[in-house]
DNA sequence: GAGCAAGTAGAACAATCATTCTACCGGAGA
DNA sequence: TCTCCGGTAGAATGATTGTTCTACTTGCTC
């Protein structure tokens, strides 16, 4: 069934990013994904394999998350974005960025790198065009870059910097 | 001797720059810190030991190459600051930043969390000093840590795009 | 009710891991 | 010359790892 194997990416998701990519064993994996060992590696054979979906998993849940619904009050779409950005890490990745922690832990797996491009380039791609700042794709990314890997040491204040650097280059003249 | 246990450390720090955290294992550490294992043990007693001396010889080589000797010719401070950021990424961190990814391969060890928000808050209180910018400390941060995990994605289109984030701050009036 | 698909529970396996231990060596100081 | 000191080389150990396998249970469909 298609969804044993989402509920199984979801509770993999949730036990990588509680506990890092290195730490949790399989068993402990089998118990996050609330499911017997034999169906485990049924859906997924092998360690990596759980890795990669869990990180699919969560690209769809970041983007939705993320760019779903923003709100079409007065706020500034791009301010409006980085709240979805902090509500995100103090809710789902405190520890930082799920797909930077993957491939930190494996830097030579390609698959991972390739997945963690794909991800931020869809990320960057998407804020730069609801912002209508495409010429600024490179500055947004790094904010977004930024406010994520600042949040778990700063906090809310990284949402404040982030917040003002938005500001001034909106107010900057179009390079 | 000294000396000796600052030549484990500078081993252990290439290895696991290269390898991250997980792969390498402790005859591979031993090899690249070119010493016995009863030498590797006398000094690092532990391989969690191993990491914090690497992380702190590698913030003590950061610090130096980053904020010493930098160049007083009429460069903006800032821009040099980066252009050595974005240096010692191409030539020591093409993978990211080392503290971020020992936190993300053991994010529940209060030790290196420790560790990286010493190294990351003396970096962020370097740069805002010599750049005269105190009161932007956050978005200084913020800016530093995006370009060093951009940069393995943007590479120095990164460097680029921090640049142009600082000029936007320097224009701007002071908040 | 037989048979099948999809699941649980957990033992067994070989490999690898971090760590400890024994045995040996070269040089410097008394 | 003797004797530590600081080192090498590598075997031994016990725990842990990812993966596979066997045996059993449900629920659904003909």
């Amino acid at each position: 069934m298609k969804d044993t194997k989402a509920r199984i990416a979801a509770g993999l998701e949730r036990a990588f990013a509680e506990n890092g990519f290195s730490e949790p064993n399989i068993d402990s994996l089998r118990e996050a994904a609330g499911v017997s060992l034999r169906t485990l590696y049924k859906y997924m054979p092998s360690r990596e394999e759980m890795v990669l979906s869990a990180l699919e998993h969560r690209h769809r849940r970041y983007m939705q998350l993320v760019f779903d619904d923003l709100p079409s009050d007065g706020t500034p779409v791009l301010h409006a974005v980085l709240d979805c950005v902090a509500h995100w890490m103090s809710k789902e990745a405190s520890h930082g960025c799920l797909f930077h922690a993957a491939v930190a832990s494996a830097p030579r797996d390609e698959r991972l790198r390739a997945l963690l491009a794909k991800h931020k380039s869809e990320v960057a791609e998407k804020a730069s065009e609801i912002s209508g700042l495409q010429n600024r794709q490179g500055e947004i990314a790094l904010i977004v870059e930024g406010l994520m890997q600042a949040w778990p040491l700063y906090g809310e204040a990284a949402t404040r910097s982030a917040k003002k650097l938005c500001d001034t280059l909106v107010n900057d003249a179009p390079a």
